[in-house]
Formats: structure tokens, C-alpha cells, sequence
DNA sequence: CCCTGATTCGC
DNA sequence: GCGAATCAGG
């Protein structure tokens, strides 16, 4: 595999997007997130709107004595990733109304420790508990590590798996203990 | 352990 | 120029 033009073009609308290396090179096929890293290097393109503070200067010791001198830091990008994404600055007023907690329906409190993820953050050990409308934006898992096997978390394969045989078991034996 | 980008340097 | 190996960090 090489680097043609087409390939160059996709990469850098991708790498513009925001997808990460791993996803340009999966998109892109025949090569490996770091030959996705090294070719956005080589072309300049590093450092997406990501941390608008000074860089922390850090890197204070090189684990490998370095073959050749450092290079001076490149002059600062004039052009930033792209700032689409950048999330809007919102009118002090509209902070504080949105500051007072509202109240969770049951579900969220009884399983605050979900991880909400989405369908690309989704991984084989992950709960696929659908939370909220497919299609929609904020269309989510819940992403809690599975049991032993099975594709929901602890809490919500009990959910999911209530056979009405179990449940009138239950309530029998409840009933016999109660009586004995 | 999963992942991210950054860097080095043999090829 | 390329990218695996490695690094630092989340």
C-alpha cells in the first residue's frame, strides 16, 4: 500500500473530521493507525483544535539519547483544526438556569455507574442495553461491563431475562415461607 | 487493559 | 518517505 493521492485527500478529510488515527486507518484500509500518525506528521497536519492553553512544555526527560539534535519547535500552525465542533460559548444566565439538578427517572439513579457509550464505542465485554431513541443523536448503551457472558450488565440482564415461570416461582416460595 | 496522539530511527 | 516500536497520557 502507498500513499496516493485519493488516499492523502480521504486522509486528511478525516483526520479534519476528528476521527482518530485507528478509524482513518481502519476507513482507509492496508495500513496501521501509526502510518496514519506518521503520514498526518509528515504532512503538517498535526494538532486538532484539541488544548487552546500553552503546551506544558513537557517531555523533560527523553528516555533515548536522541541521534540528532532536536529541531527548533515548528512556528506556531496558523491554521487550527477545524473549529466546527468547538462547543459554543453560552450566556452566563443560561449556565445558572441549567445549573438547578434536575431530577433522574429511576433507571439512572439505580445505575449511575453506566457508561453511556456509543454504537462506535461499543466494545465485546460492554452491556448493550439500548438507552433512548435509535436514530437519534444521543442514541446511547449503557456500556456497563457484562456478566460472565451475555450482552447486558448485571442489572440490566435482570431486566431483560424475568420469565413469567420464574416470577410466580418466586412469589410461591415467598408465600411458602412466609407461612412456615 | 482499552485507547489516544507523538516521537524516533532503521529501512 | 515510510511506519513499527515505543513513549506518554486518558
Amino acid at each position: 500500500m502507498h500513499w496516493t493521492d485519493e488516499r492523502v485527500e480521504l486522509l486528511k478529510k478525516l483526520w479534519s473530521e476528528g476521527l482518530s488515527a485507528s478509524a482513518i486507518a481502519t476507513e482507509l484500509g492496508g495500513v496501521t493507525r501509526n502510518a496514519v500518525i506518521g503520514k498526518v506528521h509528515r504532512l503538517g497536519l498535526s494538532g486538532r483544535a484539541k488544548t487552546p492553553a500553552p503546551a506544558p512544555q513537557r517531555r523533560a526527560k527523553p528516555t533515548r539519547t536522541p541521534s540528532h539534535p532536536l529541531r527548533p519547535q515548528a512556528p506556531t500552525p496558523v491554521i487550527r483544526g477545524n473549529t466546527a465542533l468547538a462547543p459554543q460559548l453560552t450566556p452566563l444566565a443560561a449556565v445558572e438556569e441549567q445549573a438547578e439538578p434536575k431530577l433522574r427517572p429511576v433507571e439512572d439513579v439505580v445505575v449511575p455507574m453506566s457508561e453511556r457509550v456509543t454504537i462506535m464505542e461499543l466494545r465485546e465485554h460492554m452491556c448493550r442495553w439500548p438507552l433512548g431513541d435509535p436514530g437519534r443523536e444521543d442514541f446511547r448503551f449503557c456500556g456497563s461491563r457484562v456478566g460472565v457472558q451475555g450482552p447486558y450488565c448485571s442489572h440490566h440482564a435482570a431486566i431483560a431475562y424475568q420469565p413469567i415461570m420464574d416470577r410466580r416461582r418466586d412469589r410461591d416460595k415467598e408465600r411458602r415461607l412466609a407461612r412456615a
